[in-house]
DNA sequence: AGGTTGCAAATTGTCAACAATGTACACTTA
DNA sequence: TAAGTGTACATTGTTGACAATTTGCAACCT
């Protein structure tokens, strides 16, 4: 997503540009997507392109009907996204509880830098560039447990929550949230941390 | 899985088979899985394998490197545990609540069909037989409700837990516990139906 | 001996052709 | 006209060949 970040496979950066597109709402809910059209976007076959639409399928992003093809998915209903929300605060506020006492300074200062980034968006009055920093804060913060598996847990959770959802009405309070979080960590005020966490999440 | 049960599409069958074959661990955590060796064994190319290795990837039953293939995962860690245990608990009992009022005779007989097979199997005490239909039972709760969105946020979590494991020192409990969940739907008794639920998820 | 380099084999990644399936629409029939 | 049927067309599913990558091992150097 950032702009000079590698990918190791073809349909990771595919998967990448697409979710890019859904998130930004470029693609909306119920759009199809075919499989001839993207390879020939991206100048590669039709297989890399399949296998990146089973990658955003995996994280809830694309939805697909055997024979007919992926479509972008639709928002969680009304009904299930408190139930959503619930469940990403649970799975956040478990890491950052959990690893509160081993953070380091470098963790801190990497964290600082997407804060930046954050920051930087909010000012310019970039959403999409605020969506994809606002992600990669809290996939930093997952990211900073031992347990690689706890990322692909979270991943299709949050990202339900990503998507065409703009909650709040002053786009820098997206910045104040996240600065909130970052200062109670430095303070080592944990329970701040949590709640100032849990705020973020909703 | 039950041998009847007929499947769309042929990754999908592959799919099923080795989801078995994981969850009964005759493939143990760590084993590689070679495309070419599975594609001769069910007598399809390497292509329809490729899908079901990324199914089961997406349901955390697999483990995924690029230019290596795929391993079967470990099972959580004692500290992720609990974590995985909550969010399964929270996504259950959130869906028992809001369709408790909408339960049909039809959805009552199905799931009786269910715990029959359930106390089939633990009667013969065959423990394959026993995760398939425990696994079929939670899998109809969670169907029942009009999201569908809501299965494929369940099924990664209720997979990482029914890896390998086996809490019960008496194999009827598992029994006991699904039919306490009954009963109390059939009695009309939420909490009881809801604690009965969450007695059973640990 | 310890470490490095350079094959050769095993394995996954990508591609393009062909098969199977689903879809739209004109055509028939009552 | 309305319902059903047939037939092209569009699209996904599957396959086998070839390319790229990783891995194990032997030969080599210091």
């Amino acid at each position: 997503m950032s702009t000079s970040e590698i990918y190791r496979t073809l349909p990771e950066q595919i998967a990448a540009r697409l979710r890019q597109e859904v998130l930004s709402s470029k693609l909306k809910p119920g759009d199809p997507l075919r499989e001839v059209d993207l390879s020939e976007r991206f100048g590669v076959s039709r297989g890399p392109v399949r296998e990146a639409f089973r990658q955003l399928t995996q994280q809830g992003l694309l939805v697909l009907e055997p024979n007919k093809g992926v479509r972008v998915a639709q928002n969680p209903s009304v009904e299930v996204r408190p139930l959503v929300v619930r469940l990403r605060r649970t799975i956040e506020t478990f890491v950052l509880k959990s690893i509160f006492e081993r953070i380091t300074a470098d963790d801190l200062s990497y964290w600082e830098d997407i804060l930046a980034d954050i920051k930087a968006a909010c000012e310019s009055n970039d959403v999409d560039a605020l969506t994809e920093h606002d992600l990669r804060f809290h996939q930093a913060i997952i990211r900073s447990h031992d347990d690689k598996d706890l990322f692909a847990l979270w991943q299709p959770i949050a990202m339900r929550m990503m998507m065409h959802y703009n909650r709040l009405d002053d786009i820098m309070d997206s910045y104040r949230e996240h600065k909130r979080i970052l200062d109670a960590i430095q303070a080592g005020d944990k329970t701040a941390a949590l709640d100032a966490l849990e705020t973020n999440i909703q």
